[in-house]
This record gives structure tokens, sequence and C-alpha cells, in this order.
DNA sequence: CCTGTTCTTGCACGTTTCTGCATGTATCGT
DNA sequence: ACGATACATGCAGAAACGTGCAAGAACAGG
């Protein structure tokens, strides 16, 4: 039994049972508990793992989910968002956009999070009341019903009262060409004004949006700090922002 | 099962059931119901419950009433906001307050309704997207947990900014002489400030919030139009009202 | 092939943490 | 007011933990 082996089957162990009692897998692979108490230290060091006395758990309580929530979200989108979620800093601000990605973020935030959420979609703040350590800031004004968020003249003069460590915003095109894309225009107008308050603006794009454009424009490539896919980063698309100096982070 | 296990246990099940009963999660984990009121008493010390005689409960109520709005409101509550919807004329604007009652409401709009709806509850908005012809305008400000509706400055300031015919307001207390009451200074202010941009204003007031008094007084009674409730008419408590000048809508 | 180095692994030890029980107290329902 | 139930606290055994240490494997260089 290697040594990285070992933790490879730890991380399988932890995706697949959602728990791992170091006790349990110490005598299924007939080393000592020590040797998997090193394991886990190690891993919970490179945030792969939340250490807690007895074994360890997921970072992220979607990920052990996975299986009963595949059905409410592409599986793509989830691994989408949790890596977004990794990405949101205890005591830190992020604005997030709407859309079902989004709310895929918002449940992969740990439980006890506590962090400052900015957002314009009802739908978002409503799911975060069961954040009791989250702090919602909502932002208001005309509800768009096609996508369900406030946008307009109001929502974009109250966005620029706020500022945030981080953006998580969602379009329905990436292209290399187009950059990023969606399909209505107050709703581009309003990701850009949401984007400009943040330090780092990060989009949100499962695989299906890749290569793919909408009607109007959201942003050019230089105006984001990354894009998160799940995409297979081989793929040519990819490739192609790579080259245009687009950080990608896989969401494999 | 591991101790931390447990804990995320403990919060989930708060989430779906919106209460927790120590001596059941007690024996359904085989543990003892020390250890069950241990980690309660922990998790109240990191604000993510609150703690009761006999269990827990979520520290914001309105994350039961979400997760158990599938199960019908109280029939009382139903017959106040049929009366309540009643009043809402085509092509009219109108203030919606949040609140299980408020809801409600939203529920009982004719599914074609015109009109327009200002509202502070994020949840009033998202379920108003169903109704394809009713304009909706949220308010945003920092979202209170307790009760999930925008308060604070910033809400009421972008309050000042609208104007309707109607306003329904939620309260939790009823009382001849205490008048409108509701158990938090920053939610009275906030109903104020949308009382105040209204024309008329009608409080929705099922039977059980009927000569009772909370901490914060939301309005006088000559400061509305009327109250909705499901109350007997010839209860001492209405008459006194009535012999106030409070014109009684029923909903018998 | 030998040797020194580094890394890993298991064990021993003292420490911390968890858990259930017993006790006495507070709170609830009747 | 009373019994029943829930509670906080202290305690003891058990389990898990971190650390230091030594034996062994892997490896590089001579």
């Amino acid at each position: 039994m290697l040594a990285a082996e070992r933790r490879d089957h730890l991380l399988e162990l932890l995706a697949r049972e959602g728990k791992i009692v170091a006790k349990d897998v110490a005598a299924e692979l007939g080393i000592s508990e020590d040797s998997v108490r090193r394991d886990l230290r190690d891993l919970a060091g490179e945030g792969l793992c939340q250490r807690v006395y007895g074994g360890a758990l997921p970072v992220s309580p979607a990920v052990a989910d996975y299986r009963s929530r595949r059905s409410v979200a592409p599986d793509g989108k989830l691994k989408v968002a949790a890596v977004a979620a990794g990405l949101v800093r205890p005591g830190g601000t992020v604005i997030l956009d709407g859309g079902t990605t989004a709310l895929a973020v918002v449940h992969a935030l740990p439980q006890d999070l506590a962090c400052t959420v900015i957002t314009h979609s009802p739908t978002i703040a409503a799911a975060l009341v069961e954040h009791p350590r989250v702090e919602v800031f909502l932002i208001g004004g005309r509800l768009y019903k096609h996508s369900a968020v406030a946008c307009g003249a109001a929502a974009v003069e109250a966005a620029q009262n706020v500022s945030a460590d981080l953006c998580l915003l969602g379009v329905t095109g990436v292209h290399p060409d187009a950059g990023l894309t969606t399909g209505d225009a107050e709703e581009a107008a309003m990701k850009r004004a949401l984007s400009a308050r943040a330090a780092d603006t990060y989009v949100l794009a499962s695989s299906e949006k890749i290569g793919t454009a909408s009607r109007f424009r959201v942003l050019p490539w230089d105006g984001i700090s990354g894009l998160i896919t799940d995409a297979d980063p081989h793929q040519p698309v990819i490739e192609r922002l790579t080259t245009r100096g687009v950080e990608i982070l896989p969401a494999g």
C-alpha cells in the first residue's frame, strides 16, 4: 500500500461515504491509526477535507450530498458551484448573481460559514435565510420575470453603494470571440454593474455554456479574474481561452 | 457516528423539520440525551440554533416557515388573505409586507391579475414570479434573518421612492390600547415607512394576534384604514376597536 | 556495494476530548 | 402545589489525539 494510493483511497471514501472514521479505515487497510491520522491531517492542510474528532468530513456538505442533489441540479453545475463556494472566504464579502448555478453555490456553502452576501436575486436571498451566520444585503429594483432578479436603473444605482472582495457571475454564453454573453440587455448591464463593485470577478460556466454566445455582451475577457467550469481543459474552446490569458478553474 | 457528523445531522434536521426534540433524536441515533443536549448547547452558543426547553428551534422562525410552506397555512390566515387579495384592484399598486399571511395573499391573488406589487420580502418577490402579469418592485437593504425581510436605513430610503394605492401590513400584536405592535424595532420602523407611502393601509390580523401586544409599536389606530381579521366581530376586543373608529373587514 | 540521508511507519507516552451516569436543581403541565 | 420531565454539573472510564523516538525502506552519491 503506497502512501499516495492510501491518500486517494481516503478521498474516494470521503466522496462516496461522506465521512471517514480513522479507526475503521486503519482496520480495513491493516495499517495503524496514526498513519491514517497523519494522512487526514495532511489532506486537511491542503483543504481537501475537514478534520474532526474521530475522522474527517468533506469540506463542503454539498460534496457528500452529491447523489441526493444530483436530481435537483445537473452534475456540472454542482461541481462548478462547489469550486465557487470554496472561493468564499470566512468573513469576506461576495456579490452573488442570480440563476440556478448561483443557487447551487448557496447550497454548497458550509452551513456555519460567516460572511456577507450581496445579491439582487430574491431567490438567492430567501435561500440564504438558512445560513444563520451569513449577512445578506438585498439589492432592490424592478424585478425581471425572465430570470427573477432585480434590474434597471434603481438596481444599478443601489449596486453603486456596495463593495465586495468577490463577485460570482452567471452567464448564458461563453465564447472565445464573443466573450461573456447573456440573453437580456438589462441583465447584462446589471451584471456589469455588480462586477464593477468587486475586486475579483469569477464566472460560473457549466460545460453546456462553453462555446455558445447570446445576444448581449456582459464583459470582455480582461474584465474577469477567472472562469469556473467543469468542461474538459483540453477542449479546443477552453485552450483558446487559456491562450487569451483567461484563468481557468477546473471543476472536474 | 462522529461527533461532528451528529452536529451536521442536527442542523439538517432543524432546517428540514423546523424543530428538534432532544429525546427523539437521542432515541433515533441511539445516543444519550446528554450528548444531544450538549450539542444543542454548543450550537446555540455559536448562534446556529435557539435552545428551548425540550429541544431546539431555528434562530429565525422564517427558516421553518420557508421550509414548511408546503403545508397549508392555518385556516384563519387563508381567510384573511382572501379578503386582502380582494382589495387589490387590477392596474393598481400595492405594497405587500413580509410574513406568512402576506405570502398567503400572494397565493390568493388571481393568476392573471395585472397590477404592481412593491415588497421588501424576497420570499414574497420569489412567489410572485408565478404571476406573469404582476409587476414586482423589490425594496433592497440589509436582510433581517428574524423575518427574512429587508430593513434598515437603506431599505427605508428605498421605500421613500415609491408610492402605492394600498398597503397590506402584517403585525404580531393587535391590542386596543397598545395599538399595532411587532417584535422588532427595525421591522416596526420599516412597516411605518411602507405604510406612509400608500394611500390606504390595511392590517392583516388572523385571530390569534387579536388582543396580544408585542414590544414595539408600529402604528396607532388612526394610522390605518382598516383591519382584516377572521376573529368573531362580537368579541369584546373587536368591539372595543370598532368603538375607537377602526373599520373591521370580517374574514369569516 | 557501501554509506549516509531522508522519509515513512508504528509504538509509547502523556494530554485532551468525548460520553454516559449520577446528582441536585430548575421548569413544565396538571 | 405536586409529580414528572428536562436541565446543568461533576466525575470517571474510554477513546482519540499529538509528539517524540526508533526501526526500517527508499534513495542518492561515492
